[in-house]
Formats: structure tokens, sequence, C-alpha cells
DNA sequence: TAACACATGTAACAAGTTACATGATTAA
DNA sequence: TTAATCATGTAACTTGTTACATGTGTTA
């Protein structure tokens, strides 16, 4: 059994006791959003496909009037997660990284401008920074099961490493740039 | 005139000096596929759909039976480009990363077998390492233009970094896993 | 003469996003 | 009573991949 990463999000999800496609969702959004995400248009579609393929079952909660299926694996869905976790398959890694795409062409605009789109690489991932501290904290209150600590503090390094990362570079660009204007008002003198 | 990423790669790599479709697609390979990939299926409509919008024009190389297409930037074109270079719209940043989706759900798997999944892991991020250190030495022979250093540094770098996240957290696990195996020793007598 | 690189293109499919519709519950 | 949160779902759209069809030029 061939399980799409989305199943497998699923899977993994209502393995550690999650229940409702809502809940899913935004469990994902604050924690393998940073690494995997997925959207309610993917979720609930596939929630209902692995129910088909017998991996999942649902029951109505009672007394909600809001409708709220309460989910949960099944022996086959446990052994499928379990399949995935241990499979020798490739694994998916893919990276779109629209700062580093504009470096590459980086040639084509003036050093100033090269600059300014460094600080504003470098200040989206400071925000992603931020994200993952809250999220840090709010962990560090109640104790959720749901993100174990190797994640985060993967999500935490690879940020900053790409922030001083930026920072060196912005370094160099800036002393550059202004050898470049000493030069320019040498020239116009 | 919002740009796709695709038409700006396509807009970056032809003011690089590429001409054809082909040409563009192999450079995508061996450069920017690392944090931005693009397919034929992308490249050529999307070559149509810039001539039609007066970014690029083309005109057939003479005497090439094979048809080859050479495409150049219009003005218009270069214009895009400098103005999707300097937009200060939020950069797209996405990481999918099936290895450290894996991590997240280790608790549903043994020990050996998280030892498993995480050297896996690893080796895949050595085999990009090892495709990156083969376009450094390329680039070192033949001085091509295409591929700034501070990029294919920053990729060499990301690797290196991932790979030794990936060995010490092996190190730890295989620490915990050998006290498991001693303890469970320890009871089975 | 075979294999490989050059070259263009498309059709079918898979994956993922966005926006919308709908409504209940809870806390300020 | 209003805003936020809980909750399910879908339709239209966008993006991207894979596999195929087709043929030429070059080199071992």
């Amino acid at each position: 059994m061939e399980l799409s990463r989305t199943a497998a999000v699923i899977l993994g999800m209502l393995n550690l006791g999650l229940r409702t496609g809502y809940e899913i969702k935004s469990t994902v959004d604050h924690s393998t959003r940073f690494f995997w995400a997925a959207s309610y248009g993917q979720i609930y579609p596939e929630l209902a496909r692995l129910e088909e393929a017998g991996l999942v079952r649902s029951e109505r909660v009672e007394g909600d009037a809001r409708g709220s299926k309460a989910y949960e694996l099944t022996p086959d869905g446990e052994r499928a997660l379990r399949d995935w976790l241990s499979s020798e398959e490739p694994l998916h890694h893919e990276l779109r990284h629209e700062g580093l795409l504009k470096l590459f062409f980086f040639n084509a605009i003036e050093p100033e401008q090269r600059l300014r789109q460094l600080r504003l690489m470098r200040s989206e991932h400071e925000r992603v920074l931020g994200e993952l501290r809250q999220v840090e904290r709010t962990l560090a209150e109640k104790d959720d099961p749901g993100f174990p600590a190797e994640v985060l503090q993967m999500g935490l390094e690879y940020q900053a490493f790409v922030i001083d990362w930026c920072a060196r570079l912005e370094r160099r660009l800036a002393k550059e740039a202004k050898a470049a204007e000493t030069a320019t008002r040498a020239k116009g003198r």
C-alpha cells in the first residue's frame, strides 16, 4: 500500500491521538507545516479515501451539533503508518526558495538593490524563527506530546543558519557597495 | 506584470546568455534545481507565453535541422526581470522534507528502525552534497558565469549542516538504543 | 552503428492552494 | 452581541511531474 505523503501526515497525527480533520489541520499548522504543509483541500478528501480503504474509521461525536467526526486508526492503518515510517524508499526532499533564486540572478540589478533583497530574505527567516520560538514557548507550557524536541530544534537551527549566512553576505555586499561608491565619487571629482 | 516563478527563471537564464529551452532546462538541472526546479512541461509552454506577452523573442537557428529556437529578452523582458528581482513582495519559501516528517512520528517505530531512517536521511543529503561538489569542480574548470559562488557555497553549507545534525542525532539515538538493549538484557537474566 | 547529447513539444496526471458555503460553540 | 474558534466540505484553479512522440547531430 503506497501511502501519499498527505495520507502519512494524517495517519501520523491520528496515531498521536488527534481526532478531527480540523484538529489535524491546526496541529499541522503549528508543527509539521515548517517542513510539510497540508491544506483542508487535501485533508478532508484524504480522510474520506483512507476510510474507504479501511485505514481509518470515524464516528460522529455524540451531542456535537457541529457534526464533528472523530477518526482513529484501524490496525491496517497502524500497519500502513509503520510501513511508511520504515520504508527504504528515497525520501522526498524539495526546497523552493525564491530568495536564493533571486540571488542567482543578482548580476541583473544594482548593488544597493541586492542588499535590499538580501535584507528582505533575512527578515523573512527571522519571522519564521520567531514563529518557531513561539511554538517552543507554547510547548514548554503545556507539555504537548506532538512536537519532538529534536525536530523543533532542527527548525530553530536551520533558520539560525540561514539568518547567519545572510548576515555574513550582507556585510560583504555592503563593503563592496561602499567601495564601489567611493570609487565612483573619486572618479566624479 | 506579475511574473510566475517559472517565468522568472526563464528570463533570468536568458539574461545570462542561454538561448534554447533545452539549454535552460539543462542549466537549471545543475544549478537552480537545488532550490528551484523546473521541468520541460513548464519551460516550453512558458516560453511560448512569454513570447506572446512580448517579454522574449525567438528565431529559428539557421542551418540547424533540429529546429532549435534561439530566444532572447526584449527590453520589456529585461524590465520584467529587474522588477521581479527588486520586488518587495514576500519571498516564496517552502520546504518539503519527508525525513523530518518521519522523525516527527518516530514514536510509532522501534529505536533500531529510527536509526536506520536517520542514516538513510543522512545518506541522501550526502549524495546531494556530492552532486554539489561535482558542480563546484565543473565550474572551477570552465569558468561558467552561470552559478554565483555565494549561492553554490550556500548549498554546500546547507547540506553540511543537515548532515552534521543527522550525525549528532544518530549518536544520541545509538546511545539510547544501546542503553535500552542493555536494560532489556539485564532484565532477561 | 550504437549510444548519447541536442532539441521541441504535448497529454495525462498528480498535487496543492484558495476561496467559498455553512453552521455551532465559546469567551469577552 | 460580536468576534474568535471549532467544524466539515467542495469547486475552481494553479502548479508541477511523467511519460511519450519525434527527430537530428556527434562521438566512440
